[in-house]
RNA sequence: UCCGGCGUAGCUCAAUGGUAGAGCGGGUGGCUGUUAACCACUAGGUCGUAGGUUCGAGCCCUACCGCCGGAGCCA
């Protein structure tokens, strides 16, 4: 069907021109001046456009009348300059074709506030909202800018594998792929013969793609990936889901402090490219979810996020003038409460925190000179938390092997991320950024579940 | 998984242990170039599930289910 984008219907600056559209009824007003206003949208944009349908369109009384929310049409008319004051233009119809009925005492989106939580329950027809359809242009568009940032920089793209059978990611709880009969299983000196199943060995969902990605890193230079990753943690927080989507980027002959560089620079490039693209969608979200949004993002596009060693943010903390619940103390993993002391109330800016004592970090990362620290980093955003973690990775071979040795390891299971090390090793570096942190970040969302089309968590894989 | 809160009309929420209510949405009528439209009338309920206490439970107790917030784990 040939039709005219809404968005664009709104942005034309012709009038009396002939236009077609078609969408879903927002509401319906009538006028007993013999007429009726329709607000249809078709998702290109935030705005409806106000349809004009005169009674005297022989399908008024039969059809028009009977448009609810919900309901879906195509529109042949004219666009005209709107006599009314809410709206620049208006498509006056001649023609007003019902391709679906919507029954209202049936249909859940009335025109009424509806919880969060109950649209959770109707995620198909949630994105009929005002707030998913801006979440969703939102998320779109960082997802292009990803790309983008990336590509302008020569970075490649990197397809990882969504299943995965080395048993050594090592990153949360992975869900288990098989095709075994859960009902009889094979049993070898009792315990499940994996030998039957089907890749041999017991194999689960990717957690990560940086082990992957490092060996391409380690031949082409810059490469990032951008997909599924699944962790079977029975979080219940409104920053965790079980099936999320993460950007991992790594590069060759870099160091943490290229590293940080580059994590800072994607996430500022994040926030002027939704500045710029996303005026109409974060102009709501301000209004409506955080009233912030904006002030937020347009001071941040422009800043240079504030650096700290670990250690001298355990220094902060000590001297903090408030108590935390949680004790703070060099080589203790920092708390979410100290997270958001030092992105909230210090710096009141996403805060980098690197080089993180060696315990109570994975054992890939690049052991500092310290010798007590590692070449870790966290970025830490106001609200949202940890949006980024990353590392120099270790890449001198005798050293890697010690760290997977004296983390109760196998080195068997790393033999090729060890290879890496063996024939032209070389240092390099990346990080991961959960990407619904980053959507429930420009658009304000409280709730990761709503920056997701259809969130998987514990207890939760409806539609 | 732990701590706390919640579950009542299609939706959002009220209701000292004593006859279940409002707003929105729907229907009918009125009014209007309207735009969260407005005014009047009207229909609409197994109070999450299962037990228990009580003369009497939406309300008190127990268990379970689900949802939300915080924590842990992390992105």
């Amino acid at each position: 069907m040939k039709r005219d984008l809404i968005k664009d219907v709104l942005a034309a600056t012709g009038r009396d021109i002939p236009v077609t559209v078609a969408g879903w009824v927002r509401t319906r007003r009538d006028s007993k001046g013999g007429f009726s206003f329709i607000e249809l949208n078709d998702g290109s944009s935030f705005g409806n456009i106000q349809v004009i349908a005169d009674e005297k369109l022989p399908n008024y009384e039969s059809e028009i009348a009977r448009l609810f929310p919900g309901g879906s049409v195509v529109v042949k008319g004219t666009l005209v300059a709107s006599q009314g004051s809410g709206q620049r233009v208006e498509v006056v119809a001649d023609e007003v074709r019902v391709l679906g009925f919507c029954e209202p005492n049936d249909y859940p989106l009335q025109k009424q506030r509806v919880s969060f939580e109950r649209l959770r329950e109707i995620a198909h027809l949630r994105p009929r909202t005002n707030t998913f359809g801006a979440v969703l242009r939102v998320r779109n568009a960082l997802a292009w800018a990803t790309h983008r940032f990336f590509q302008e920089r020569q970075f490649y793209y990197v397809h990882t594998p969504i299943i995965t059978a080395s048993d050594c990611e090592g990153a949360g709880e992975m869900f288990q792929v098989t095709t075994l009969d859960l009902d009889q299983l094979p049993m070898r000196d009792g315990a499940v013969d994996f030998a039957e199943d089907f890749f041999g060995k017991p194999a689960g969902l990717t957690v990560s793609g940086q082990l992957e990605g490092e060996t391409y890193a380690c031949a082409l230079g810059n490469i990032y990936t951008f997909g599924p990753t699944f962790r079977a943690e029975n979080s219940n927080t409104r920053r965790h889901l079980a099936e999320f989507w993460m950007i991992e980027p790594e590069m060759a002959f870099a160091d943490l402090q290229d590293d940080a560089d580059l994590a800072e620079d994607y996430l500022r490039y994040l926030f002027t490219y939704v500045l710029e693209n996303c005026v109409e969608d974060l102009a709501f979200f301000n209004q409506r979810i955080e009233k912030t949004l904006l002030e937020t993002l347009t001071r941040l596009a422009t800043s240079t996020f504030k650096r700290i060693t670990y250690t001298e943010a355990v220094d902060l903390l000590k001297k903090a003038p408030v108590t935390f619940e949680f004790p703070v103390g060099w080589g203790t993993d920092l708390q979410s409460e100290h997270e958001r002391y030092l992105t909230e109330e210090v710096f009141k800016c996403p805060v980098t925190v690197i080089n993180y004592p060696r315990e109570i970090k994975a054992f890939y990362m690049r052991l500092n000179d310290d010798e007590k620290t590692v070449a870790a980093m966290d970025v830490l955003l106001p609200q949202v938390g940890e949006i980024i973690g990353g590392s120099q990775r270790e890449d001198r071979h005798d050293l890697l092997m010690q760290r997977i040795v004296d983390n109760g390891l196998n080195p068997e299971d790393y033999w090729w991320y060890l290879d890496l090390r063996r024939f032209g090793g070389v240092p390099h570096a990346g990080f991961g950024l959960g990407f619904e942190r980053i959507v429930q970040f420009c658009t304000g969302m409280h709730n990761i579940r709503d920056v997701i089309p259809f969130p998987r968590t514990p207890k939760n894989a409806s539609f």
